[in-house]
Order: C-alpha cells, then structure tokens, then sequence
DNA sequence: GGAATGGTGTTGTAATTCCAACATCTTATC
DNA sequence: GATAAGATGTTGGAATTACAACACCATTCC
C-alpha cells in the first residue's frame, strides 16, 4: 500500500504537475474524488465507452493504448512508459466516438479522478484546478504538435520527400547546418512509414546527387530541393 | 469598430467559449490585456518566433497555418475557416520549436491575449479562466485524436490498407453495417495521401474480391481482412 | 581469437503507385 | 433539349517501393 506522500513524490516532477505543491495535491485528491487502482499486466484498464468521464493518471509501471478497429483487430498507438507516471487521460480522456482500449503494461498503478470534476467550472475555483488545467493545455499542446509534424512527413508521396521533409525538420531544431538524429535507420524507416532498406538506398542516391551528406546519425542537407519535391 | 458585445456575439457559440457569459467575457478581456486586431488578406498575422507567448483567437476572416521548412518552403497545415472564430492559439501558441506562419485569410479579424496570463496561475482565480482553460483542454483533446487517427490511416503502406482502415473507421463511427463518408473521391484521396485515380481503381479491385461494396458515397464493409492488412 | 549480434548498405525482382488521358454518368444552367 | 461542369471509373506505361537476401562492419560476449 503507498500513501498519499509516495504518490505525490512519484508525480510531482512530471510536466502534468508542474508548480502544483503537495498541500496543492492533497486537495485535489479530496476535491476530485481520487481513487487508487491497481491493475495486474495485460488487465484491460479502460476502454471507450466505459468510464468515459474518469481522468486516470499512471502512477507506477505503464500502459499500451491501441486503437481498435470495427473487427476488433489493434493498433498500438502510444506507449506509456512504466515509471514515466503521466497523463493516459490528459491525453485521451473523456470524448465521445473515440475507439480505444488502453491495457496495462505490467503491474500498474494509476490515480482516477472524477473527469466532470476536472473539466467542470468549480463553484469555488481553486488555484490548483486552474493550475492543473494550464499544465494539461501546455502537454497536449506539445504532443498536438509532434504529432502534426509526424503527419506532415508522413503525408510526402515518395520516399526522398519523407526523408527531405523530416531531415529539414531536424535540422530546423538544430540551429545548425550539421545535425544528429535520434533515431537509428530502423526507426526513422518506422517513423517515416517507408522500408528500412529502401530507404537506405534512396539515401545513397540522395548523398550522389549531392543533395545531402551523412554519416551514421549526422547529417548535412547540401542542396535546396525543388519546391515541389517537398511541397 | 466593432465593440466588445459584437465579439462577444461572434464567439460565443463556439466550443472554445462554452459556459462563458457575457460578464465573464468581460472580465476575460480586461484580466487578460485582450486587444483586437485586423489584418488584411494574404497579411502574416504571426510565426514561430515572434510573440510566442500571445494567445490570438479569430473572430472574423480565418487563417491557414503554414509550416515551414529550412528552406522556406511552406506546407498547408490547417485552414482556419472565416467566421469559424476559435483558436489559433489554441492548438498552436506557446511552445517552443515549432516552426510555423499563420497568414490571415481574407479581412480578419483577431482578439489577441496575453498568453503568460492565460497559462499563468492567478492570485485570484477567476471561475471563467478555469472555465476557459477546461475548453482549451476538450476542443485540443479532440483535434488530438482525430489527427491520431487520420496517422494511423496514413501510415499504412498500401492505398488498399488505407481504404480500409479509413472506412473500418467510419463504421465504427455510424453504428451500422452501411454508412456515408464527408469526403468525395478526390478529398478522400488527398486525406489518405494517394493519388485518386489509383484510389478508385483500387475500390474497384476491393468491390470485384467482394471485399467491401460501395455505390458514390455509400460504403459496405463486406469481409474481414486478413489482420497483417490492417495492423 | 571466434562466434554471435545488431546496425548499415546494396542489389534484383515482384508488386504497387503515380500520372496522364480518356470514358461515363450525374447534375446544374440556360 | 443542349451544353457545360463536376464527380467517378478505367487503362497503360513509367516510376517508385516493398521484400528478401546477402555483404560489410563494429561491438559484445564467451
């Protein structure tokens, strides 16, 4: 059994919680009806349809969300990280037509919340609930836009404007002419939605044309594209 | 000169202003240093960079938003439509990293917020930031989802697993076996990142192996998939 | 050292897609 | 009815990709 302290202690640095003070948490505790739960892994914690308006935070190990299709066949969409506690409803909660099954990676534990108290107007507003809500706009905001970049890559017909489209991207965030991915070959095939090994060679072709320049995970793009290759 | 009551008028139907009064509004303005803006077609209301922190809502007109590469090469992201009033900011304002340009659509009109005060914790927590902040969260909550949707489309390698995934999804969506897509062949196609005529043909192939069956808008999933099409 | 492993690059073939062009059908509009 | 405009379906050749198989290199582990 952990207590209120260790839970506090396992969130209070996640960006979900920033500048909320344990006096803070120990409030919205009471003001948001929080109920610990536990799961065991593979336990289904939630899906569409059920709980919509609970707000469920992990605490302690992790969760999988998959879409799920009219057959019931899975996608997995996200990983929640064991340990990384936050936000599976920041993310996903209460909306309706959504299609989601969020399962438990390993032992987990979570934190629910009363969602219509969360996203309801307090007769008494508290600090903290105005707080919470702009930590949540702040996360959702980023991950909105990460993924939005993640679509615009995606989106590109062939191969060299993916590979184009997310080079520029990173050297963009680089402020430099040469740059590091963080991604080894496998992954940025996964992340582009291309074949590792095509890729790979629509690379070699770019570094003749002299259109980039790499070695390992750095990069140089050399030459401007025509605008319609990345447009 | 259009007065505060007018802008009140033009937003207040919209899902960003739920819940918020007349009164609230005015407070709203005043607490958050609100100033209105115009701009003429084509102008460039703002980008990466600059005013990162002001919250820009419209309130007439409408704006796309551009992403941008290294190189200056712009792609659509989203079309803010005219009238439509909600949200530049919301989906877009205050992070860092992001490298974009909104460009007025027509004669547009903005409301401008100090967005430090939006996101800021208050001293005196006022019902209506609570109430704003909780919208912010159901209106980004949703574009959130659909775009994770619309990737989950995109990613799959063939226009025949697309299809499918896509129309799997609106299944889903009407509860019945027979169901109508919003799109029509060429913006379904431009959705699903093919070429259109490759997508019709495909149909085609898809309604001759009694895999689905379709007449105009009209769609029927007929077979389960093999799941490796799908996953 | 030797073997195993994981990341990377190359190649050839089959499959798929793009693109352009055209045919068909429906729906305005006069 | 005649015409135009728009949406949809079809086809064939060129371009691109997926897939499988293999080579190469570095690291790790025994």
């Amino acid at each position: 059994m952990v207590d209120q302290a260790g839970i506090f202690e396992k969130l209070k640095d996640t960006p979900l919680f920033h500048k909320i003070g344990y006096e803070d948490f120990l409030k919205m505790m009471d003001c948001w009806n929080a109920q610990v739960k536990t799961y065991l892994p593979d336990e289904t914690i939630t899906r569409s349809g059920e709980a919509d308006y609970d707000f469920e935070i992990v605490v302690e190990g992790g969760a999988f969300v998959y879409q799920e299709s009219y057959f019931g066949v899975r996608t997995l969409l996200r990983a929640k990280g064991r340990g990384e506690s936050t936000t599976i409803g920041t993310e996903e909660f209460l909306d309706d037509g959504m299609h989601y099954v969020i399962v438990a990676n390993g032992q987990t534990m979570t934190l629910v919340f009363d969602g219509k108290k969360v996203l309801g107007a307090c007769e008494h507003p508290c600090p903290f609930h105005t707080q919470m809500l702009a930590n949540m706009v702040v996360v959702l905001r980023r991950a909105h836009y990460r993924m939005f970049e993640h679509l615009v890559h995606v989106s590109k017909r062939t191969t060299r404007a993916k590979l184009l489209s997310y080079l520029s991207t990173c050297q963009q965030a680089s402020h430099a002419s040469k740059f590091e991915t963080p991604f080894n070959r496998q992954q940025m095939a996964d992340y582009l939605c291309v074949d590792r090994s095509a890729m790979c060679s629509e690379l070699s072709k770019m570094k003749k044309a002299g259109l980039i320049d790499y070695d390992g995970r750095w990069f140089k793009i050399i030459e401007h594209p025509a605008e319609d290759r990345l447009a």
